[in-house]
DNA sequence: AAGGTAATTTTGATTACTCAAAATATTGAT
DNA sequence: ATCAATATTTTGAGTAATCAAAATTACCTT
């Protein structure tokens, strides 16, 4: 088996889902890589076996998937094309932030490395796409920078948001409405643990209060 | 069976295969269809009959196959979508007209109609790709006009290159070399028979010698 | 330790697409 | 009109990816 869109988007979905797991323990269930492909859980299985057999994955029954150094570097190519494509649109096309993810995640797929390497110059070499998801290199290596949240970032500090971990254009737009996109100050006021929830101010003068999920999606820079 | 590439491809493939035939005789044979796709007959001939059950083509055994209005439309948006997305890699990406054809080839399935807007509406809603193809309407309208070629077109008089109908890499680069893109000018100072060749002038003072095959791939408006 | 719940794997089937090779039909030449 | 060459269709089989539902395993709670 090699290489299809299929394979690609398995790798891909197994590297966010370590890369989203707590540190330490680096198998991926297959229940969460069946949900975020939206595959029945055998249908999971079954081609997680198939991808051990390519040594793209470790496989262990009953523990779950990890990429190999090879289906590492495969997921950084696809992450790769995916998020110049994301930057491109925006930068190039002039599409919103909270359109492009639907449009890259097919475009991934079929970007020639030629035509990669022309946006890649065009953009002048980026290292983050609109969202703050960093970039890897042409050569699979991807720099994770280790990032605070508005959940753990120090109270009544000035911090400045990087990145935003989650693609839902309703939670985008939200975001943008309340700027807190990429780049923004931002302070966060309070927390307040038994109402679940964070005030903030960004650049005006009011503040807002968002709710702790939200808040740990919002990845920021102190300064 | 519903819109897949495929589906998209054996479309496309018709359209163009029927409007390379003599007119009136608007059969494409199956074995003209299997080799432009790459397929073996046997191939051809199964997908087709699905295609027939969808109402996309009209099937006659042995004869061969002709789009419905239904598959015209088809066929329509996914030329629609790879010329406008050569034309872009062309004039905005800056790739040359001769490497545009392959990345095209994958880009128009995956194209959406928000971003094939952009593109649109960022070269200016041009008619022509950059082969000198009709970009078909939004809506499905292909405005093939009747054109000469070098072969059949009045001989010691200026035409202008509008269209070359072959997209190989090699005959793509020796039309540009010569100065026989579309919107050059062209004289056919004579036409030989027996040897098969067809020399003109372009641009410059040296006259060069075709063959016919050559000739017949270079379709011109006479002024 | 036992038993129930939840996660995972297995099984059996299905769909879309493909091929090689056998069978059949069409066509043109004698 | 017949026959050979050619084109087309049929047949049987395979691959990649998927699902639903049954079987199994792991894990937690008491």
């Amino acid at each position: 088996m090699a290489h299809s869109s299929t394979v690609e988007n398995y790798l891909k979905e197994v590297y966010l889902g370590v890369s989203r797991l707590p540190p330490g323990e680096p198998l991926l269930p297959m229940g969460q890589l069946a949900v975020a492909l939206r595959v029945a859980p055998g249908t999971a299985t079954t081609m997680v076996k198939a991808l051990a057999e390519s040594g793209l994955v470790e496989y262990e029954p009953y523990n779950g998937v990890r990429l190999t150094a090879a289906g590492t570097k495969l997921a950084a190519t696809v992450l790769r094309r995916h998020r110049l494509v994301e930057l491109f649109l925006v930068q190039v096309m002039g599409m919103r932030w909270d359109e492009v993810h639907d449009d890259a995640e097919h475009l991934e797929h079929v970007v020639s490395d030629r035509l990669l390497d022309r946006i890649d110059e065009m953009l002048g070499h980026p290292d983050t796409d609109p969202h703050g998801d960093p970039i890897p290199g042409k050569e699979g290596t991807i720099l994770e920078r280790h990032l605070e949240t508005l959940l753990t970032c120090p109270v009544a500090t000035q911090v400045v948001v990087a990145r935003v971990t989650d693609q839902d254009p309703v939670f985008l737009r939200f975001v943008e409405r309340n700027g807190l996109k990429p780049g923004e100050l931002v302070e966060v006021e309070a927390r307040d643990e038994a109402a679940d929830a964070v005030r903030l101010r960004g650049r005006g003068a009011t503040s807002i209060t968002i709710g702790a999920r939200a808040a740990s999606k919002l990845l920021v820079d102190i300064p």
